[in-house]
DNA sequence: TCAGCTATTTATAATAT
DNA sequence: TATATTATAAATAGCTG
């Protein structure tokens, strides 16, 4: 979206990189809320500048979405986990016989 | 960006929304990358749908990312103590003498 | 540097299949 | 209900003062 199309790779010359964050930053933070409110959707977006600088955006609060992020994570690990313990034990029950 | 213009305020209709929801979530996730690379920015992005499912972007790994939140967070906080201690001594040497 | 401007590209709302 | 199309809105790359 410009005057000329780009190639999605690291910009090499600081001062437009700099420039370029700054508009994609806003930008991208304004489609999240905007996700968010739209579709009654739970985001957070934690940005880190090449300079250390932190930008984020939470639809409630970023502490409470990483928390259910980890919940989340979790109950995948463990349907993982018991899916696993049967794959296993089918295999040594097919193995013992 | 349509044939038509919407404002943004929850979908009602659960059908368009959750079309929707899927086009803008591909549309965020892709621009969330696209910064990361461009720009050299470490990006977290965590979204849960309004039925629970989640999906997540991070350019390096959304723990990491969220480790360095936190500590950045605190940073902040002590900062903002720091500050508190300062001007609660100046007030209260003001108020003193 | 640094904030507008606009020609283009890109994203997507409505529609069609 | 899911996928593809297309007209249009929105984002933004490079420019300009």
């Amino acid at each position: 979206m410009g005057r000329g199309k780009i190639v999605i790779r690291r910009i090499d010359n600081s001062t437009s990189r700099q420039v370029t964050f700054c508009k994609r930053r806003s930008g991208l933070l304004k489609k999240a809320k905007e996700l968010a409110i739209l579709c009654d959707a739970e985001i957070a977006l934690v940005i880190f500048s090449s300079t250390g600088r932190l930008y984020d955006f939470a639809s409630s609060s970023v502490k409470s979405i990483i928390d259910r992020y980890n919940r989340t994570k979790e109950e995948h690990h463990q349907v993982l986990n018991a899916t696993s313990v049967k794959v296993c034990s089918f295999l040594m029950q097919h193995r013992l016989h």
